[in-house]
DNA sequence: AAACCGTGGCC
DNA sequence: TGGCCAAGGTT
């Protein structure tokens, strides 16, 4: 590959991967984290005074979760729940009632068992590093290694998919990263980590930053970049994806019907019977004047969602299979009254 | 280790 | 319009 003439050298191999070295790597650092000073998104976990507790609350909301979704959710968590104490004292359900429409409810789920755990095993406040973070339900490697970053000021390498495809397209001259994450590319992080632990946490907010608003997947801004003169993926002229990624399928899973029980239990003031769920009366849309459920108990559920399935001809098969998953993994529980989220 | 797990905005 | 994508983790 030629990297063009404004490209770092390649001055280092012992990877496979080239890296630029010394000089060259010191000015990257300088220049993507000068643009992260005045370009960073004012977000209220990246506020000094943020907590630990909002910062890793931030993360996992975060996991595959758009910015502009989680910032009315966090904001109405961490008045709720201020500490780990505070969402440990309460079920579970709560926990995934207060997800509202964040998806993967199973988030909310681990972040409250993340929550008995603190308070259980680390009296109540955060763990600082990132080995002990990895034991928390929920927190992977990402994760980990960023609220060491940026809660606890820790020198970690943070690797998301935001840093991946920088360092792909800037180091790699590729449009986007691996399908999964490879060893060489954690090596080339690793590689490009600065020396100091406090400009480190700036380097790997700042990169993820540039990932997430300027070179982003489909569309990225290179006119904007600061670092667009070495970037070797524009050196060799924008080449296009060496893979076709794989998409989501979702209409007719099982994840659509286990999102649609979930939000008619979310919406629920009380148990749903179970037969009530498994048959409920079709309305297409959930748009339009919201229908209600009276509930046997006396209260109240709104159908919407689930009707939904029953308009797409979900099968009994497929509902009784996704409540049963739900059930399974700790997103309901059924009673003598029907089925609810966990108490 | 490939598959599964929600949701909504965007081009 | 619909497939793609988003600060991943778990099994």
């Amino acid at each position: 590959m030629n990297p063009g003439s404004g490209t770092p050298a390649a001055t280092v191999r012992t990877t496979g991967v080239p890296e630029p070295s010394g000089p060259l790597l010191d000015d990257l650092h300088t220049r993507v984290t000068d643009w992260f000073e005045d370009a960073a998104r004012e977000l209220p976990w990246r506020d000094p005074t943020c907590s630990p507790w909002g910062i890793l609350v931030s993360e996992i909301m975060l996991q595959q979760t758009p910015v502009v979704r989680v910032l009315p959710v966090w904001l109405e968590w961490l008045q709720r729940w201020p500490t780990p104490a505070h969402l440990a004292s309460e079920p579970s359900g709560a926990a995934v009632r207060h997800w509202g429409r964040l998806g993967y409810p199973r988030r909310a789920l681990r972040l409250h068992a993340a929550a008995l755990a603190i308070v259980a095993d680390h009296d109540g406040e955060i763990p600082t590093t990132r080995d002990e973070l990895l034991t928390l339900p929920g927190v992977g490697a990402y994760t980990a290694a960023a609220v060491a970053a940026f809660a606890f000021g820790r020198r970690e390498t943070v690797v998301d998919t935001n840093i991946r495809r920088v360092h792909a397209r800037l180091m790699g001259g590729s449009a986007l990263p691996a399908p999964a994450l490879t060893s060489a590319e954690m090596k080339r992080a690793v590689a490009l980590m600065p020396g100091d632990a406090d400009l480190s946490v700036r380097w790997n907010a700042a990169v993820m930053e540039l990932g997430a608003v300027i070179c982003t997947a489909r569309a990225p801004k290179c006119d904007a970049c600061p670092v667009i003169d070495a970037c070797a993926w524009v050196a060799a002229g924008r080449p296009a994806p060496g893979y076709i990624p794989k998409g989501q399928s979702w209409a007719g899973t099982d994840r659509q019907v286990r999102g649609a029980i979930v939000a008619v239990l979310r919406d629920a003031d009380h148990a749903v019977p179970r037969s009530l769920l498994m048959e409920a009366p079709v309305d297409l849309s959930m748009q339009g004047p919201p229908t209600t459920l009276s509930l046997p108990s006396g209260g109240t559920a709104r159908p919407g969602a689930l009707s939904t399935l029953h308009g797409l001809q979900a099968p009994t098969e497929q509902l009784e299979r996704a409540l049963t998953g739900l059930l399974a993994d700790g997103l309901a529980e059924e009673h003598d009254d029907g089925i609810r989220l966990p108490t």
